[in-house]
DNA sequence: CTCTAGAATCTAAGCGCTTAGAATGTAAGC
DNA sequence: GCTTACATTCTAAGCGCTTAGATTCTAGAG
């Protein structure tokens, strides 16, 4: 792999310029085309890539996102060859977003560069990705308030989160509250639950919203919200929970939903193709993802504007998995 | 968003030089602890944030690997919103293997740029990441051969696909004919099937090689490969084609296996929990994304090393659509 | 043929960082 | 006090690109 040609070995091999080889890839119109053509035949011949870096140390912009993603998942410990971990690799909400992001970025001609959210140390893996884009996206929220704000004075930053309520940042929610109202209050009055259990620890503020919502549906029914003994229904934190769930009940010889019944919250394509298939809250997944870029694009547009909030609505699907068919 | 300080700055601040501010973080042993603290401190205080571009630029290495990707589905016409359209976004393939080379990636401090394979202008989009990273992954390659080659005169490529076999590229194989001929066989051998179709159009090296072995096996056994009316079995080209047939199927009421059996290639963690679970051949999906992360680091370490080529085995999956139980 | 406006091209100054190699400080040995 | 050997810090030269502003061409007008 001999040095890579650079502006300069192009601006010789054709005979002109540097400034010349720039404007003919970034402004072809300012170049006559007869030596557009020669400097195009040069870079061919000599293989010019452009220089990323170089480009966006001069304009200082780099036509890229970060993504700073968690997924929820323990790490693997181990190394990666085992296909069978299957389950615990399935796409979660986090993916689906992370789909949504990359879209929209490459539609508006920006690329996305990924980090690791489960680094040991995450601020320091932020503050690197940061250094290099125009925008970040947190995946949800997990940097320390100290580390955000830093890289916040830097560029446009934007959490998927519930309780990002930082006036400064960026942030997109799901209204977490409403959903698990809805999906409960339905458990409740059509199926006539006599009892319930949340499964999952509520360890984030979005897990912690849906929890509460659980609870106070219940308590306002006078229902019990746990029990010794299994309970008439398992509401799960995330479909990811739900379809585990979904998996344990079948090998111990439980039916759902004629013993018990369980939901998820996500709205995760593999709950459609699960038996049975899942009864969710459904989120703009995609949306929230595009949703991001737009504020991103935005503040980018008018680095003055103020920082948005958007939370967006979510849906009670109800499908197979609690008894309605 | 003021202007972003910098190393003149910090090192203002501090009152030392750049080089030292430079020091510190990259070498912190070489400067004096007593300095290193105000030199951080400084850093803390100002918001400093080092440009990736620029260090990029000084050091002619990026610490990060390019993504192109294209996974194989028809590019959202509308605006994304459409959460319904859940199957279609269902993860593949090349989300799996993203996956690995993600994580692979990660553990050995590089960030991922991801670029988009569906572009209009892949070979553009192409150029522009390979000038930002220190190597490249093709999921699947769909690279002209012109660029190509001349991005990988610049930076280690590597190709996940069938029939890369340009000696001096990198490329990542599964054994496509083998596995398909293990899954046809059984089809023939223990179910007797006296017919079959493969579903899905040939349009790439690997699907054209499973269709050969399809074919071939097929015609060994003096088997019909294609009838009107319906086959005993429908042998598909992936897991993401078998479980949308197996929804069709479902819908119009034919029931797996019981009137006809499905197969899948891949193994899709999707596989299994679909109903019924999908007997398929199982790629080590991860493995692959490590190998290709791996060949780029040798590569990177020995930039005269000669290409490799890795072919992995992939194993025949049994489960309920083919009817065994 | 000269003049002038506009097109085409070029010169040169950064962008923010790394890192040889030079300069300076420091402490131990004589 | 003077060397010597390191430890510490600094100076300055890039890395490859963009882009004002200067310079040179070109062609139509007079």
């Amino acid at each position: 792999m001999a040095r890579s040609p650079t502006v300069y070995d192009v601006a010789q091999a054709a005979g002109v310029s540097i400034a010349t080889v720039s404007f003919t890839f970034s402004r072809p119109s300012r170049v006559k085309p007869a030596t557009r053509d020669k400097v195009l035949a040069a870079a061919r011949r000599l293989g010019y890539v452009p220089s990323a870096s170089a480009r966006g140390l001069a304009v200082g912009r780099t036509k890229s996102f970060g993504l700073i993603f968690w997924d929820g998942s323990t790490p693997p410990a181990g190394p990666f060859d085992d296909v069978n971990a299957g389950l615990r690799h399935f796409p979660r909400w986090v993916h689906e977003v992370q789909y949504g992001i990359e879209r929209a970025a490459w539609r508006n001609g920006y690329a996305i560069m990924v980090g690791d959210g489960d680094a040991i140390d995450v601020d320091t893996t932020a503050v690197d990705i940061a250094g290099r884009v125009d925008g970040l996206v947190l995946l949800p929220r997990m940097l320390s308030p100290d580390t955000l704000m830093r890289v916040a004075e830097r560029i446009p930053v934007v959490s998927v989160t519930e309780g990002a309520d930082d006036p400064h940042l960026n942030s997109i929610t799901v209204d977490n509250r409403q959903g698990m109202t809805d999906l409960v209050r339905h458990l409740v009055e059509v199926h006539r639950i006599g009892s319930a259990a949340f499964v999952g620890a509520a360890e984030t503020a979005d897990y912690r919203a849906r929890f509460a919502a659980f609870r106070d549906v219940l308590e306002q029914a006078g229902i019990p919200a746990a029990s010794d003994s299994m309970p008439e229904a398992y509401v799960c934190r995330t479909d990811a929970d739900a379809l585990d769930l979904l998996n344990d009940l079948r090998a111990k010889g439980i039916r759902v939903p004629e013993d018990v019944i369980v939901t998820g919250f996500d709205g995760l394509a593999a709950g459609l193709i699960s038996r049975p298939t899942l009864t969710t809250v459904r989120q703009p997944m995609h949306v929230l993802g595009v949703a991001a870029v737009e504020l991103l694009l935005n503040r980018i547009a008018d680095p003055e504007s103020p920082a948005e909030h958007r939370r967006f609505p979510v849906e009670l699907t109800i499908r197979h998995s609690c008894g309605c068919s």
